[in-house]
DNA sequence: TCACGCGCTTACCTCGGGGTAAGTCGCTTA
DNA sequence: TAAGCGACTTACCCCGAGGTAAGCGCGTGA
């Protein structure tokens, strides 16, 4: 595929809109290895995210054909979240930017360290 | 590097916020390849954009060291605008995400196939 | 003497992303 | 009979990204 800068531009612009949105890494980064994870576990291991903008980050998300709904007729509720196969992929590109990140001139300061806490 | 995913998130969405906005990526493929643009170019090329939005966007390009900006002293004024080294390198990461893109399942839709205009 | 080109800068407004707080629904357990 | 769990939904507010329009400073050509 070829592209001209337009459409160039146009086509990430269109990959960002799908990651841009204060806690959709966050997400995608608690999904990313094949887990499958409950509303209420996202709520937990997302420290900050209130209930209407977890709902509203992984609708759009699905609506994007990244995470993938399974809903357990059940109650009280339960309803699962992980990523599609295309979702999952995105790990490889986002991997990219990273590393163009860590290749940052040194005086640009901390600004492209990614907080470091320490692996669990 | 090793990343949690606490630290992953960040270092993306550390990357994200150079990429976003309104005109950045439009800017930076009209200065993928190496080539050096005036304002008044730049301008021109990207139809749509108001000046002070372009100086934003390209002041801000600038602080996070991916273009650079060269002045020459003469009237009328020309100043020159092109991508640093490390911003050259950003291309592969954003052809990562392109060809993420490229493996949209079609049942999205036109949502990421970038709008075509045929090559120049 | 006056307008023009170039690269900005400033003032002002609009719109929507994201935040808080509270409500809902259906079943179950004390 | 009342409280609670889990997954949402709704109403309301706020702030900042981005848009429009106009002004500025300097030297040159008409």
């Amino acid at each position: 595929m070829t592209y001209t800068p337009e459409s160039a531009a146009q086509g990430v612009q269109n990959v960002i809109r799908v990651l841009e949105g204060r806690w959709k890494l966050v997400i995608l980064f608690q999904l990313f290895g094949g887990h499958v994870r409950r509303f209420s576990d996202l709520e937990r291991a997302i420290p900050g995210v209130s209930q209407k903008m977890l709902i509203q980050q992984l609708r759009q998300l699905e609506a994007d054909g990244v995470v993938a709904r399974i809903v357990h007729h059940q109650v009280p509720p339960k309803v699962e979240y992980h990523l599609t196969a295309w979702g999952q992929s995105l790990c490889p590109a986002l991997d990219g930017l990273l590393s163009w990140a860590e290749r940052a001139p040194s005086e640009l300061g901390s600004r492209f360290v990614a907080a470091g806490s320490l692996p669990s």
